[in-house]
RNA sequence: GGGUCGGUGGGUGAGUGGUUAAAACCACCAGACUGUAAAUCUGGCGCCUUUACGGCUACGUAGGUUCGAAUCCUACCCGGCCCA
């Protein structure tokens, strides 16, 4: 598909543009094929929920006709990034950094074949870990104004807050400036994306373009997904991100976040995180009352394909049907614990039958789940926290364990 | 390096010798109402057990004073600010 002026406008009719750095100057650069790139720091072992808007901004624009640059940053990670930290973050160690950079090189090529996506995977820790000091600062530091960058956001508020500020945090910024212009110069790659916390960073990185180059770069930023009442989108039941790796977040788990998002948030995340047409969003978006959660359903379908391919998709789908609604279908993608027959031989105390499951974060919790009337075998409510489990609670070899209304896990005998 | 203030549970943040497992708020869990939504209301929210106004562990770390310490003392670690 050859690249067009009018996909700027797609994609500022999707809600994926935030802020540009030059909007005219960037829809008509986009008329020609270009390099674009976007930032991936290892702070984890694994992409979270809050990466999926860029990394769609990317598929669309790869999809166009452009070239994609992901980069992690493995350089960039031995410091830290401070935007939006209310106190200094803690160096990683070097081989932490490594291990999360491995991980996440891994996961995005995943990603990438996944979705057919034709893009480079670089590493920051490849040029970074080279500079020269003396030499960094008479080419790079020298273009940055200490008072511009105190007066950022991230680190006025650092300054305000009389939390202090790293030197190691303020250099950061330039860093992350220093790669725009390492790939402008290896690449020609124009325009760097991200979500809206980094618009500093990235506007760092195309003033120094400008500034060493005498060429216009870009940046975009892309807003972040947000509840009704404004707050960040992207904390699992429990509490815990929703990360984009099957042994973190099982693709039941996210497919079921989806689902349950609240009403207001779907339009927005069919639009920013699927790749339906806007026709389609809106019918989707336009449903009302309870149909609203068909239009849920979709969302959780494609986004899931999207993070964990179709075939997983469906087997969240089907499972999700089969444990909330009218029955039938296999409920095979949901969490599953196997008992060895020993154990069960025995009978097993459902207080600890929950703790293993993780239902429950111990004894405790589970005692008290069962007394307010929370726990449920095979779809009944418990309410002896002295009830053991045995082998006629199971049914053809398994047992559906329940927490309140929506937390399913199923529970396996061995060799029975 | 000197001075000074501070480090409390997932978060913010009270508490300055004795019903303090530690206020309040947020987050979180469960119940009710619902649409696997939101809002609202109710209960819960360290761990263990023979569930008891029981036991154990906990207020940066390690010691000490005391019948008794998150609260006092000492050393150390970490952080803010001021001076250098």
């Amino acid at each position: 598909m050859p690249a067009d002026a009018s996909l700027f406008d797609t994609l500022t009719a999707r809600g994926f543009v935030h802020l540009v750095s030059n909007s005219d100057g960037l829809r008509a650069a986009l008329a020609r094929p270009l390099t674009f790139y976007v930032g991936f720091d290892p702070t984890a072992p694994s992409l979270h929920s809050g990466h999926l808007i860029p990394l769609a901004l990317a598929a669309h624009l790869t999809r166009a006709g452009h070239r994609a640059v992901l980069l992690a940053g493995g350089g960039t990670g031995l410091i830290g990034d401070p935007t939006d930290r209310a106190e200094t973050r803690s160096l990683q160690s070097r081989a932490q950094v490594q291990a999360n950079t491995q991980a996440i090189r891994r996961q995005v090529s995943r990603l990438v074949a996944q979705n057919e996506l034709d893009v480079a995977l670089v590493d920051n820790a490849d040029w970074l870990t080279e500079l020269r000091y003396l030499e960094f600062l008479r080419s790079v530091g020298r273009h940055f104004s200490v008072n511009e960058l105190l007066a950022t956001e991230t680190y006025r508020a650092r300054l305000a807050s009389g939390q202090g500020l790293n030197f190691v945090e303020i250099n950061y910024r330039l860093l992350q400036a220093y790669d725009f212009l390492h790939l402008y110069r290896e690449r020609g790659c124009r325009l760097q994306i991200g979500g809206s916390d980094q618009w500093a960073n990235i506007l760092a990185g195309v003033h120094l373009v400008r500034r060493i180059e005498g060429a216009e770069a870009f940046g975009l930023v892309t807003p972040l997904l947000t509840t009704a009442t404004g707050e960040k989108m992207g904390k699992t039941a429990g509490g815990a991100a929703l990360w984009l790796d099957a042994a973190l977040t099982s693709p039941y788990d996210f497919f079921q976040y989806w689902v349950n998002v609240e009403d207001g948030a779907v339009p927005q995340a069919l639009a920013l995180l699927t790749t339906l047409p806007m026709a389609e969003v809106r019918a989707l978006s336009s449903r009302r009352g309870a149909d609203r959660r068909q239009a849920k359903q979709r969302l959780a379908a494609e986004v899931t394909a999207l993070v964990h391919g179709a075939e997983a998709a469906a087997a969240a789908l089907e499972s999700s049907h089969a444990l909330f609604g009218a029955g039938g279908g296999s409920a095979a993608a949901a969490p599953l614990t196997t008992l060895a027959a020993s154990e069960l031989a025995a009978g097993v105390p459902i207080l600890d039958l929950l703790q293993t499951a993780g239902l429950a974060a111990s004894r405790s919790a589970a005692r008290r789940l069962v007394v307010q009337g929370g726990a449920y075998v095979n779809n009944r409510r418990v309410d002896d926290p002295g009830a053991v489990v045995d082998a006629r609670d199971f049914h053809d070899g398994e047992l559906l364990l329940r927490s309140g209304k929506k937390r399913f896990h199923r529970v396996r005998a061995d060799g029975a």
